[in-house]
DNA sequence: TTGAAAGCGCTAACAC
DNA sequence: GTGTTAGCGCTTTCAA
């Protein structure tokens, strides 16, 4: 009994083509791949075939044929932030037209899943890794390093990447915000960010940050600390737990643009004077801020560029240094004083 | 392209953890499955053997030999959205302890795009798809309609699905919405929406909106489109040409969240009368609406359940009907006058 | 320019 | 409980 064109029952192979066709297998091959020559009439009948049967190839068996497969992993700790889905625009951007895709997994800020996010991935064989951050579980650390293929981590270069890093410095960032704000004149800053044990970028902004406000002779006068819910309402949340607090706070620093929108919402509901007689600032540069009443000081944190760069490295880019470093512009908007 | 810095020269296979555990490679492979009864001796030495070398299994050679891929395939519009990040938890949530995977990909509401996506998809041979949309080029359906895997197409369910749809009628929400404004006597109401054409399901609510409209006797009074920016901004920036161009407009109803919020921001700049003079809508129940100052009135597009009932299909939960219909609930907020 | 043979690294299906 | 054999569907290599 021959095989009707019309069998669902089984998903199509080279060979379905080939028959279809009257071409070998090996030449069928080679004109769905564009590769070596094959004349016109052939690549005609070849293509004519595929199309009508709607033959998809199998790459899981062309990746174990060829030992080449054309995916990146990319692991990002979440996707509701606002921050990665630009670096995975930046990625994805780059990578069109190499032939690469990327493939995203997320983390959730939790090392183990991580750990376990990175195993699954390589155990596909992808051309390269692009890892959020520069802290892993050391199994993750090994695999990783044993893998064979180029590894970048992004968003942060304070610490020893495993083959590449690109990113900025948040240490540098929070000393750099804590310069211009004392440099206003503010002298009782508060800080309000995640609770999250593992977002290792914003406790680094943050130890920044106190060590130049122990160099100018201060400390915060009150700390609040969240996980969980929508940022935008816990910033006024936590800014009016502050603020009631510790009244004589002169300074909010937030660890990201959200909570810091939802703290700047509260302060112009209660018609506080900002930036005078307090000030607030955030981190990251959510182009949200754009619709606000009023701009909210923050700090881009090069988001594009980074997954841009990132990319550039594992499609082949030259590369001299194993650290790209990015300079994060501070933007003062209307929540810090000039004087 | 650099390598990380290692001793090895080779990826593991399972031969390698065969001979440096001294167990047939049949057994090492069941180990590593937690498949068949296996000693504990044998099994220990085995995955000490596995631990020591760090081998990664190659899920390529496994899936060929198995035929069985633990990947699910997804697509969507877009990551920027903040809806389908939300969709996107939902499905992992779910997908969590069954073993499968999801792998997101991005059309950019670009039809072309994600037929290409789709076909990479399937290409992978994944043990389902689940897609946004009801709307596909041909190709693209009939690649689906063959893959012989089950295909859930998520969040609309006006149309005819390929396999399986999970979603809310976007044309009834539309007409639910008007209902309620026109009940609360606006008589005098703009739409303001995005430009995409590609944007069926907002293209979806504009009808199911305008056709109640038109049963009770009303037209649009102004419609404004934009494309890209900040969706904040852009709200204030329609809002504000919208009523200078018909300031006779008492009603503005969004395509979505975002610029209804960034509306509702322009409206309480100008002191605007809300909701008295002028109401406001939006769609989708962003969580970001809670933080602001006044509660814009939107309907939940139920991201979340959508996402979950998508991939307990795909993980096998028995169905009994192709549709899965939602009902989205109508938040009024604070800016729908109840009269 | 085309085709035939030999795997890629793993697992299903059986033997033992 | 463990090992052996024969592919999975493609691409590499080499011959024609």
């Amino acid at each position: 009994m021959t095989k009707p064109a019309s069998d669902q029952n089984h998903t199509l192979t080279l060979r379905d083509v080939s028959e279809a066709s009257g071409v070998s297998e090996m030449t069928v091959s080679r004109v769905l791949r564009n590769r070596g020559d094959v004349s016109a009439a052939t690549r005609a009948k070849v293509l004519e075939a595929s199309r009508a049967l709607g033959y998809v190839p199998n790459k899981i068996a062309g990746a174990l044929a060829s030992q080449r497969v054309n995916l990146v992993g990319v692991v990002i700790p979440s996707l509701s932030n606002m921050v990665f889905p630009e670096v995975m625009t930046g990625i994805s951007e780059t990578l069109e037209g190499t032939g690469l895709q990327p493939v995203v997994g997320v983390s959730n800020y939790l090392p183990d899943k991580e750990e376990s996010v990175i195993y699954e991935m390589l155990s596909w064989r992808p051309s390269g890794m692009i890892i959020a951050g520069l802290e892993h579980t050391p199994a993750a650390h090994v695999m990783l390093a044993r893998a064979g293929i180029p590894i970048v981590e992004i968003m942060d270069i304070d610490g020893d990447p495993i083959d590449h890093a690109v990113g900025i410095s948040h240490r540098r960032a929070g000393r750099q915000m804590a310069e211009a704000i004392v440099a206003a004149g503010y002298r009782r800053i508060a800080f309000l960010g995640t609770q999250m044990p593992n977002d290792f970028r914003a406790k680094k902004r943050l130890e920044g940050f106190e060590e130049t406000l122990g160099r100018a002779g201060l400390t915060l006068v009150d700390r609040e600390f969240y996980s969980g819910g929508s940022a935008l309402l816990k910033g006024r949340e936590m800014t009016a737990a502050v603020l009631s607090r510790t009244p004589e706070t002169d300074f909010l620093y937030y660890s990201n643009d959200m909570i810091g929108a939802g703290g700047l919402l509260y302060c112009l509901d209660e018609s506080l004077d900002v930036p005078n007689k307090i000030g607030l600032a955030g981190f990251n540069g959510v182009e949200l801020l754009d619709g606000l009443p009023c701009k909210l000081a923050t700090m881009d944190a090069c988001r594009l560029e980074i997954g841009r760069r990132a990319a550039e490295i594992i499609s082949g880019t030259p590369v001299t240094t194993k650290v790209s470093e990015f300079t994060p512009k501070l933007q003062f908007g209307d929540t810090i004083r000039t004087r």
